[in-house]
DNA sequence: CGCGCATTGTGTAACGATACACAGATAGGC
DNA sequence: GCCTATCTGTGTATCGTTACACAATGCGCG
């Protein structure tokens, strides 16, 4: 029963009320084989009596030197973390991994405040997620000065970490190449450039002023296959969504249709190119015959919209950034993606 | 620059190397305005050259006695939080709080399996949210053994914790009292009863076999609600889910509404309602002329899709269980909840 | 000149547990 | 009966930091 409220019940404690050492209490809890069954029962019993609640995890993880737990940081409200259909897939694969090798997740949301870099340094973990985020954020430097192993999701390259994802330059020249051809006015509906998340259009912007690696890159990609083709990227019409969300898009989705007269766009993830569908519908528009419509990611809804997409397993990519942050010594090369064409006709 | 392997960098080194005392290191960090500017300086110079992290968090925490944490036990595979809309949205709300003060999430997943105890006891966290769980769950006892504060959400009413969520029986009845009247045969789509989550077709299944305090709550509200009305609750027919998710549910909802003829059912969540909706829709049935349905959340599809639904904020419910988490001592009553009705014409 | 007070630094003692090496006891083998 | 192997238990030394109380210093002021 106990109660004493102060002085909290100690490993100490249940070793002196049982008559034997601290070590014997620490290997009935670690180590009960190591006990003979008669002191395991005893000190079990003086435990329960003293209401003692087994190891503090603290006091364990300091002598251990590890936390059995990884960090994921997220350059964003936590709550996006859960809004975002990719974000989620990528989580559960981390997720996944943890149960597996029994060890905690750790949500570590950053939103560009002074405070953020104690956040992430005072997080007991062993390991670190870094999801995607901005060139040259103080963040990264942090992380990756605490000496713990740190895996980056869509970049940008860092010292101190391993990046995983696909080669989105890539996959972007490749999914422009299948809708852009035959197009009058292909167009891209794009992620947020930069922290600023604004909503924006804009004509033919220059890929370098985009913060965020994993739309450059895109957009980059976009430009390769423009130039391939001989169309010019400077005129190439890119609408900036503030967030990678179906009906938040549809505003920006309405301006491609409707002011820029599009007839093929480039989304820069499923949700977006959801977007865009719902825009042509409205409108009685056939896809792809009358807008041609690409997006990323080939989530479940991907598949029965009838939508072209590049496929990639954000599942896969999370449990590999999980294996990172364990410390898992394994090469990783880049992550696989492919163009899977689909024609809407729903 | 430093880098020497092995022998970590520590608060001593510094303070050893720069001519002070650790204590005065300690307060370089956590109180820079007690410490001369000089000495300061100096310090922070050393400490860099060393290549010292600051201050250790595990260490921290064992000596300050609080991990600036807050648990988050989940009956489920962690997947799960990400993929069902109620989760997701309590947890933002949990994680707004987190984000306001300055403290960790953590996320713990338990799937009835020994070592959850493990995972449960040794998180690093000051206090705990379990999200909606069985009666009598064990890991329900490890956590409030724990001296800890913890916060249940969704019952069961359980010694040393407290509970939050809505009357769910009341909104239960008042739901049936809006969907039921003038049907010929009223039914209703549900959660699953226990752990075991099978999809199956029961006849008026006795609600104390429920172990799910919420679902269990919800079909006592409906019987509540047949008596008053008249109909027997034994030969109700209940069909439940393995899982609350629109498209899982499809099955069921066809069931439902082609062996049982149904016209009027109470779902208990907008996801699965919406599967019903669906179905209806193949069939071309009206709703809710040919078929009354109704659900509970009022998320934002709800709106969309003018579904009746009992209104609640599971993101207000999630903030409260955190705030609990971390200590708050004020009282919480139950939460607010109506039903909304809505005029299903899509 | 002496007193009070603010500023800055230090020593000591935990916080609660576990790694490691070793000591006694018991048992088995030949 | 001796030696080795196995089983149990113990002592000591940290893990890296911070709370607390106090010491030293310097300065303003009557």
């Amino acid at each position: 029963m106990s109660s004493a409220g102060s002085p909290r019940v100690t490993m100490a404690e249940v070793a002196r009320r049982s008559g034997v050492s601290p070590m014997t209490v620490s290997y009935c809890y670690n180590q009960p084989d190591r006990v003979a069954p008669d002191t395991l029962r005893r000190v079990r019993e003086v435990a329960a009596e003293l209401g003692y609640r087994g190891p503090d995890p603290t006091a364990r993880s300091l002598r251990r030197r590890h936390n059995d737990a990884i960090g994921v940081v997220l350059g964003e409200h936590l709550a996006y973390a859960f809004e975002d259909p990719q974000a989620r897939r990528f989580l559960t694969g981390v997720a996944e991994v943890c149960r597996e090798r029994g060890i905690g997740l750790n949500l570590i949301p950053t939103t560009g405040e002074e405070q953020d870099v104690d956040r992430v340094r005072s997080a007991s973990v062993d390991g670190y997620i870094v999801w995607t985020t901005v060139d040259s954020d103080p963040v990264l430097d942090v992380v990756t000065g605490l000496g713990k192993p740190v895996a980056v999701h869509g970049g940008p390259a860092t010292a101190g970490a391993r990046v995983v994802g696909i080669d989105n330059r890539a996959s972007a020249r490749e999914l422009a190449a299948r809708t852009f051809p035959g197009a009058r006015r292909p167009t891209v509906l794009s992620f947020p450039f930069d922290r600023d998340r604004r909503a924006r259009l804009e004509i033919g912007p220059d890929p370098d002023r985009v913060a965020f690696p994993v739309t450059r890159e895109r957009l980059l990609g976009v430009h390769d296959h423009c130039r391939e083709a001989g169309r010019d990227p400077d005129r190439l019409p890119v609408a900036v969504v503030a967030r990678n969300d179906r009906a938040e898009a549809a505003a920006m989705a309405d301006v491609l249709v409707d002011s820029c007269d599009t007839d093929a766009v480039v989304a820069m993830s499923d949700q977006l190119a959801f977007a865009v569908l719902d825009a042509a519908r409205r409108r009685g528009l056939r896809v792809p015959e009358d807008v041609a419509v690409s997006g990323w990611d080939d989530g479940p809804d991907a598949r029965r919209e009838g939508l072209t997409t590049v496929t990639q397993s954000l599942l896969e990519q999370g449990r590999t950034c999980a294996l990172i942050a364990l410390g898992d010594r394994a090469p990783v090369g880049a992550a696989a993606w492919a163009v899977t064409v689909r024609t809407s006709t729903r």
